[in-house]
DNA sequence: TATTGACCTAGAGCACGCTCTAGGATGTTC
DNA sequence: GAACATCCTAGAGCGTGCTCTAGGTCAATA
């Protein structure tokens, strides 16, 4: 499937806003927006590809200056596909380091969850507190 | 192990600066600090293992907003068990969708690094392009 | 041709979560 | 008793990532 649009089509293709485009694009990170004759923007297929994966790495934690280095590393072509990979694969080791804070913090909740479950079964707070709130 | 200490001393023990816990206690998510004779703040065992949770939650993405209710809730005794399990059975819903999202993006980027990998070996551009960047 | 809606630029404003400054009090050490 | 670290309050400032306003242009529709 192929895409031309102008911005509002193309905000809800990527799920952003429309100022958020172009807050984006003054960001350096949408590429090569081309115009039409009335001076709107233009985009393609391949500028919702690159903005559906930027928002996949946005959602992970990627930041602005991150996302920024690796459109600007894609305009360049072939030369810079080390650079990108480097840069994916620390992003993927900080995306590895989430998984694990996030499954501690849902395995603290479940002994806090059975923390109250027990102090409401026995009515009286339970010694032993580990992590308290 | 039992806690009896300042601010400073606390503020290594809980990993924050000592600016970010006088804060954290203006926005109302350490609760019930005493004072010794000069009117500094004395910290208790329970304020580490406390904050040591809401640590925890915080970096798993809870807002300033719910540790305040969390901790607002705490200091009201068994009442509010209920409340306080509801909130993060809420917070645990969230670390699921996250560890999701953040599962989808490390497919994204192996794809991508696949991707990048096969267009440096034929040193061409591969056509099924998904996602790009 | 008048209206309407989508678009344009430039720049201000905002919510969040800190982070730091200024000016001063306290308390331990030499 | 003087120096120095650590603490205090009140409040300003900041980095990030949007979000919105003002004032105007363009083009399709009635």
């Amino acid at each position: 499937m192929s895409v031309r649009c102008h911005i509002g089509r193309f905000a809800q293709l990527v799920d952003r806003s429309v100022h958020t485009i172009r807050w984006y694009e003054a960001q350096g990170l949408i590429p090569a927006v081309g115009r039409d004759a009335g001076g709107r923007r233009v985009y393609e297929t391949e500028h919702v590809e690159h903005l559906l994966f930027l928002e996949r790495m946005r959602r992970t934690g990627m930041s602005v200056a991150e996302m920024r280095r690796l459109t600007e590393l894609s305009v360049q072509g072939w030369r810079t596909l080390e650079a990108r990979k480097s840069l994916l694969k620390d992003h993927r080791a900080a995306i590895e380091a989430q998984i694990a804070d996030l499954k501690a913090a849902a395995h603290d909740i479940d002994a806090k969850v059975a923390f109250y479950d027990e102090w409401a079964r026995n009515k009286r707070r339970p010694r032993p507190e580990r992590g308290s709130a």
